[in-house]
DNA sequence: CCGCAGGCTTGACCAAGGTCAATGCGACAT
DNA sequence: ATGTCGCATTGACCTTGGTCAAGCCTGCGG
């Protein structure tokens, strides 16, 4: 259950949640638990059998897959108001098909599917809602294996960079990593010693400036318009 | 409209149409059109704006990816009963995120996204319907992340042949491959002449058989303890 | 203030898979 | 039957990005 105001705030506010009425969000809050997770902590496993979806309420989330061999992909990294595997609700064999686990202290929301769900019904408005988020979501992994398969390590980098940069306290553009290069490299689907052979080059050409945990563009267009 | 009752047949037993009552029905088969194909024609460009979705009555549809460079990534291919591009309509600027065209004399059901849309209101059992389709592509591009990243192309192909594996008229168990050599291999993101080292490979390994345009498993457990 | 651990960088080397080019093999039309 | 066009195969070589190992920098606890 929900108890405090913060949380079902945050709750309410939530596009998959927006559109019901009181009597049913009240009792899909009392339904909700709240999760606590520690930095490291394992939320769920791949293959394992889902009967909720999450909603973050504070620090990060990792989503993830293994191979046998022991590396790891980190498909998102989520922060608080984003929600995960909502889809898996609609699947024949509920199992979890990615990993997920904390990378931070982390608090988060469990909504059970089955009152989820039930909820769902006679509520058109927030099954359009829902259509719209999943339809986003394969349109980003559709995406993802278009950069995978037609672009090289380079590219996906600069692309990453474009599609996160924005305004920093000094007024120049740029992007903060709150992850660690490691995370980003993952994310990229490149090993560590890649990303900082990628970098390096970018910032021996000017078109990138290393500053800490963030990184500079000095000119948009120019490095937009440079591929590798 | 749909003139032909057998391709209005085709479409009321479809799984997003199926739960419609018949006025609704009725509405949607008069909105919809009927789009002829030859083969190699385009049916819609990536970045094109979308307004429809489809359905294919007859024929084969290829949804794909071209990079800037000319090459191109086969995302699926598609045969009568299968629907494809209704995540787009839940999308703010409604484009194509892929190109598709037809790979034969194909013919195809257009479906305008604002009637169906329309349609969906007040008919939660599509909405949910429609939600476990969109969740099941998800998680298939999921998983295709997952083998592009984790996976050597060589047990990409052997996951690819256990997942369509089936038993052939004598009784062996096999695949039978519509596609050209070359279409498999842009569908496992490998060029033609790596499928065909690898399969060579296999069959050299005793692991697989090559017959003309199907492949035989001989020990289905053998190829896949095998790992490459 | 020092030491240590984890992550980042750099270098030397390696391997998977791509590229380019030549040849083989059907299927089909003439 | 035969020529041809397109796909498939094979070989030689190359490129990209991964691997392994060493050093380095930073933050944190004693």
């Amino acid at each position: 259950m929900l108890t405090r105001t913060e949380n079902r705030e945050m709750l309410r506010a939530h596009a998959l949640f927006l559109a019901f009425d009181d009597e049913r969000f009240e009792r899909l809050a009392a339904a909700a638990r709240v999760v606590h997770l520690e930095a490291g902590e394992l939320l769920f496993q791949q293959g394992e059998a889902a009967n909720a979806f999450f909603i973050v309420l504070s620090g990060q989330v990792k989503l993830y897959l293994e191979s046998r061999a022991g590396s790891e992909k980190i498909l998102a990294l989520l922060h608080p108001g984003h929600s995960f595997a909502e889809a898996i609700m609609f699947m024949q064999g509920p199992v979890y098909p990615v990993s997920a686990g904390a990378t931070e202290t982390t608090e988060l929301v469990a909504m059970p599917s089955r009152d989820y769900v039930q909820a769902l019904r006679d509520d058109t408005n927030t099954c359009l809602r829902l259509l719209g988020v999943l339809s986003q979501r394969l349109h980003a992994r559709v995406q993802e294996i278009e950069e995978l398969t037609l672009e090289s390590a380079g590219n996906r980098l600069i692309n990453h960079l474009l599609r996160r940069a924005e305004p920093r306290e000094d007024g120049s553009l740029g992007v903060h990593f709150d992850e660690t290069r490691q995370m980003l490299a993952s994310q990229l689907s490149i090993k560590p010693e890649t990303l900082s052979r990628l970098t390096r080059t970018l910032s021996d050409a000017g078109l990138i400036a290393l500053d800490g945990r963030d990184i500079v563009i000095p000119d948009l267009d120019r490095l937009r318009g440079h591929r590798m």
